[in-house]
This record gives structure tokens, C-alpha cells and sequence, in this order.
DNA sequence: GCTGTATCGAGATTGATTCTCATTCCAATA
DNA sequence: TATTGGAATGAGAATCAATCTCGATACAGC
């Protein structure tokens, strides 16, 4: 139940984040920025106010609830995190975002870092394209 | 000579646009943002406005002599585009920027778009990490 | 050197995000 | 189950990066 995972991140289990993680939920395959969220929230019947999702969304970035990005565009998007690692193809006509893992890459990070004297920490990946589905080309954000 | 390089990209060689490029040719090595120019170029005396930087450096990047680049904490910053396409790796404690090519890297980037039904367009891969010179580690940004 | 146009600087404006603070809600407990 | 203190919320103000506006100024061609 979401709310176990609430507590288990030290967070009272209260009607405005049950219904932020609710709605990230609902949007598991699309990553949605503050205002995403917000108009998702308000068009379901809910009033929230902007400045609690933001609030939220960062408390759920340090409870290791959620990921946050910044693509290009400038401002920021988040996903539920999955524990798993991974990078991001991003398509520039719909935003539609698919992810992917690829061992070979991971690995010459690691390897190039090293060989420029870095030790690494992270990285980020970000693919940018089109995809060729029909439903696409009229931009959906 | 630098008017000459903007000439050719159809601009005026006028002094403030003589003094950025001066100032991104001076920190090569490293990635400014517009503040970070301002702040240089203020700091040597000159008297630019802030929206002159980024007018002007929005004009360079439209003209091909400079990319805009978003890291992660969000905000833009510029280099001069040396005209080969690379990768950065960034250190988390200085901000040291090194530039790096990995033909593997790109080609399994090619692939994967295309095994997720993607055409690639472009691509934004940064390293974090940390350098281990020993003049980083006070934070210069 | 003179003139028309591109460019500039200062400050207002925007859009995203964060902060403030009075009010409200949650959950431990009596 | 009612109480209550501290945490959370919402509305609007504030902030920050970036852009726009517009009167003043500087460049390039003559």
C-alpha cells in the first residue's frame, strides 16, 4: 500500500502525497515535470497548491522515492525510482521518454573517467530522437 | 583575428562582442555560464550588461561559434565550438570540464536508438566525477 | 567625418522554483 | 475517542535565470 512506502521513507502518509504518488504512478511510462503533476491533480478534482508538489517532489527525491532530471528544455522532470539504473532516449517530437540500459557503455564510462584522471561518480545520458510511432508528431507536452 | 570571426558569422565585431569571445577564449578549459562572463568581465574592468551577455551569446550559438550546454544543476554554459562533436566529464568538487570522444560509445548510442524504434538526432552524455589534481578540491564555481 | 541601422544597457518581465507564515491536518497518547 | 503538539499545507511573495523593451549609442559604408 503506498502509504507503507510513505512511512518507510519517514513521511506522514497524508492526503496530498498519497495523491502526488498516486499520480506518478498512473504515469509510470511518462516523466512529468511539477507542473505535470499539478494539472494532472487539478483536472482529477483535487486542489493542491504548485508550491506543495514542488515541496513534495523534493521530499520524495531524498527519500529515494523519486529521480529527478533536467533535460535540454531547461526545467526539471521526475520519475519514480525503480532501484534500477538506466539512461533515457527522449523523443523531440512528443517527449515520449523510453528507457535503457546498456552494459558496454556503463562500462567504458568507468574506463574513460579513469583514463582522464576521474574518479567516476555518476553520469547522465540523455538520447534525443524521433520515434516513429504513428500516435507521435503531435507534441503531447 | 577574432572581428574577423564574427564577421564571417554576419555580425558587427563590436567591443562588447569582441570582449566575450576574449573572455571564452581565456577559460578554454573550462565551461562559463553567462554570469561567469559577466562576472569576468567585470571583474577586468569592462562594464557590460547581463543582457548583453545573453543576447550575445545566444547570437554565437545561432552563428556555430559556441554550444550551449545544460548540465545538470540546470542552468546553461557556453564553449566555443571547436568544431568536433565530444562528451564532457565534469568534476562534482571544482568544475573542471575534460573533453573526451569514444567511437564505441557512439556507435552503441546509434544502435540502441534504432532498437527502440528511435532515429537519433543528438545525444547529451556527462561524466561526474571527481579529478584528483591537487588544486581541485576548493570549489572554484 | 556623416548617417542609418544594428547594437547596447538598464530595467521591466517572464517562467520556473523556492520561501514565508498563518492555518490545518496527522498520529501518538491520555 | 478527544486532545494536542509538531509536521504539513496553501496562497502569495520572493528569488533566480533568462528574455524582452526601448531610448541611447556605436559601427560600417560612403
Amino acid at each position: 500500500m503506498q502509504s507503507d512506502d510513505l512511512k518507510d521513507a519517514g513521511l506522514k502518509a497524508t492526503q496530498p502525497r498519497l495523491k502526488i504518488l498516486s499520480i506518478l504512478e498512473q504515469n509510470r511510462e511518462r516523466h512529468m515535470s511539477a507542473e505535470d503533476v499539478y494539472r494532472a491533480l487539478i483536472g482529477a478534482g483535487d486542489d493542491l497548491g504548485l508550491a506543495t508538489i514542488y515541496r513534495v517532489l523534493t521530499q520524495f527525491e531524498s527519500a529515494g522515492l523519486v529521480i529527478r532530471h533536467h533535460f535540454a528544455d531547461g526545467h526539471a522532470v521526475f520519475e519514480l525510482d525503480s532501484g534500477e539504473h538506466h539512461d533515457h532516449i527522449v523523443c523531440i517530437d512528443c517527449g515520449k521518454v523510453t528507457e535503457f540500459v546498456d552494459n558496454t557503455i556503463e562500462r567504458r564510462q568507468i574506463r574513460i573517467a579513469k583514463e582522464h584522471g576521474f574518479r567516476l561518480a555518476d553520469h547522465s545520458l540523455v538520447l534525443h530522437g524521433r520515434c516513429e510511432r504513428k500516435d507521435c508528431a503531435h507534441r503531447k507536452r
